[in-house]
DNA sequence: AAAGATGTCAACCGCGACGTA
DNA sequence: CTACGTCGCGGTTGACATCTT
């Protein structure tokens, strides 16, 4: 079954590198008849390519709000924040980086940022291996204070947390509940969306009391912010809403979306990429 | 200077999502 | 509902550049 390749092997297509004068014809025919129906753009353009690798040229290399030249020490902050938040979702991040492609910023992080990730983080944790946690205190808020996250283990019932009262039916905050459930439970609800769940399964894939712990641990006093967004456990939830909020075009800017981000403390970005692959011993 | 190792990045590949007949 | 066509995504490859020995 299945269907047949888009750009048949054993055609007689060029492959590899494209010349000038293939950048130049597609440029034009792009420019007369804009970026759609890839599929006939060979064809009608003159060009012995297949649509596909037309529309890659085109994406990653031909437009004209391409940006070129090195990533900025601006960029690349963003880039780690928004990886931490969403993973190797190389088109979403590059969506926020204007004039930058998915495949240079996918690039950019297996080639420079991935390994630099590695190695910070090993700092991290071996900074936390030298001290515990300390408890919630009773208004479930949690002190900043070093914690011990040695292991990458979830624990299979999971420590009690506050929700900041969103609903699956709006991006809207509906009010401050204060209601408390398990993270397993927590992890059925329909609004869990699979970025926060992601960054759940990091929360969750330490050993400690704290539902929270590399943020008591990770946050220096100045960063943690009880009840504010990096600061309450509620405010990954907060933070996907903001997520969906964009995507839907409603509630929140760009700008407001990348401010957000950059509030966010890098310690806690860095811990929470790393460690989801352990999360499946919590399903049962 | 040369050869091998490593890094970079454009391009390719396969698959899933989605639209349509 | 199914089959098919197209698009877009993320992982991978491979050619070329640069570095190291």
């Amino acid at each position: 079954m299945g269907r047949s390749p888009c750009c048949s092997k054993d055609a007689d297509l060029n492959r590899g590198a494209w010349t000038a004068k293939e950048d130049m014809i597609l440029k034009e025919y792009v420019r007369i008849h804009g970026d759609t129906s890839w599929r006939s753009v060979p064809k009608n353009a003159g060009l012995k390519r297949c649509g596909k690798s037309c529309r890659l040229r085109w994406l990653n290399y031909l437009r004209p709000d391409i940006k070129r030249g090195n990533i900025s020490s601006d960029e690349e902050e963003l880039i780690i924040r928004l990886h931490g938040l969403l993973g190797n979702r190389w088109s979403l991040i590059a969506g926020r980086l204007p004039g930058r492609t998915d495949n240079e910023i996918k690039n950019y992080w297996n080639t420079h940022l991935g390994k630099k990730m590695q190695s910070q983080k090993k700092t991290l944790v071996k900074l936390e291996r030298k001290e515990k946690p300390s408890p919630p205190t009773d208004d479930g808020k949690f002190k900043v204070t070093p914690v011990k996250a040695t292991a990458v283990r979830a624990p299979k019932v999971c420590s009690k947390y506050v929700d900041s009262g969103y609903s699956n039916q709006s991006t809207e905050p509906v009010q401050t509940v204060k209601s408390s459930r398990t993270w397993t439970e927590l992890l059925q609800e329909d609004f869990i969306t699979d970025y926060n769940s992601d960054l759940m399964d990091s929360t969750m894939a330490t050993e400690s009391g704290s539902p929270f712990p590399e943020i008591s641990g990770q946050y220096s006093p100045d960063d943690f912010r009880i009840d504010e967004l990096q600061g309450s456990p509620g405010n990954f939830m907060q933070m996907s809403s903001l997520y969906n909020s964009l995507g839907q075009g409603e509630n929140f800017t760009d700008d407001d979306w990348v401010h957000e981000l950059k509030n966010l403390p890098m310690s806690s970005l860095l811990l929470s990429e790393s460690q989801g692959d352990d999360f499946t011993q919590l399903s049962e």
